[in-house]
DNA sequence: GTCTATATTCCGATAGAC
DNA sequence: GTCTATCGGAATATAGAC
């Protein structure tokens, strides 16, 4: 892997476990074995740091949108579901929701490219969604686009929460989403 | 109002706003007129200021359950919902979520203050819920739990997506939460 | 209680050698 | 590409006068 690629893994990770404003250079170059002005070189600013990892994030949802395209809804959803199951095993929270709570104080370029990967996010989950409505085996009576909301914030919050209120809740979480859409 | 209301008030305000991290002492002293200095009369340390500011939650949440006792279901359910309101409001998010998010940098002291703040929030909707599951008003088929923070991550999950989605997410979420559980 | 002054540490960022 | 060295600024925190 790259030196720049072992970068933004670590980016991503740092975010996720302590906010953008919880980390610092210092925290990638002592684990890397590189020196903070090194990074530089690949990141001129942290915030250039923060828009490449979100654009990292958006380049794997695409791949994850082309595996899925001929799966079944379920197959989807699952698929989505994998996000959180893998944030779950890090003990951390979801790279939306940290950059989400970060909001005003980072720079107006992440704040854009974080505005693209939610829409991007969402865009999926409805499409899933409404494929399980039109095939029968999904059932909702609320606008397509509101509850992938919901199973979207249901996600996002649920990895901030359980670390709170219990690991099991996220178990029992996932089981309740999907018992719901099969229920008519 | 006191200095150190005063203190605590924006305190809480700035987490929402800016993070725990994202914050510092000179924007309070800015604020309110006060030299940083005169802050660490009032909260020696930036993990005594978060503890006291998250008990104040609690506190505000210990009232809203008097207030509450002898309400309807549905009357419960809106004053839970008015807290997100509120937030909504200020164009801001949640304490829960905005700290949960920056778990892993902040004292011990203030993580075990807002597990209490979450247990508590999660005792009063699993409450409110089978208030009106009993009555014969609220209709769901999973944990009372389980429902509790579905409904809770989608309000802490709405508001830090909806800056990212769109802001009436918001009112269509909150009002098909209540359609769901209304739908037998 | 609030102030001035200061200690200490940390952070993002840049210049220039290799 | 990575390094050493350093700048400038911001952060939390403390000491002591008023």
């Amino acid at each position: 892997m790259t030196t720049r690629d072992q970068i933004l893994k670590l980016s991503d990770k740092l975010i996720r476990d302590k906010g953008f404003n919880g980390f610092s250079f210092h925290d990638i170059s002592k684990t890397i074995g590189i020196k903070t002005a090194s990074i530089h070189y690949h990141f001129p600013t942290k915030a250039d740091l923060g828009v490449a990892t979100v654009k990292g994030h958006l380049k794997s949802l695409e791949e994850i949108k082309k595996t899925i395209a001929n799966k079944s809804p379920f197959q989807k959803l699952e698929a989505f579901f994998s996000i959180y199951v893998k944030v779950k095993s890090e003990k951390s929270v979801c790279l939306v929701g940290s950059l989400a709570t970060d909001l005003n104080t980072v720079d107006g370029k992440v704040k854009v490219e974080l505005k693209n990967l939610a829409t991007a996010i969402l865009e999926l989950v409805t499409e899933t969604l409404e494929d399980g409505k039109s095939k029968g085996v999904f059932h909702f009576q609320i606008p397509a686009r509101t509850k992938a909301l919901m199973i979207i914030t249901n996600m996002l919050g649920i990895v901030q929460l359980m670390r709170l209120t219990g690991e099991q809740d996220f178990e029992a979480m996932k089981g309740s989403i999907v018992k719901e859409l099969k229920s008519k």
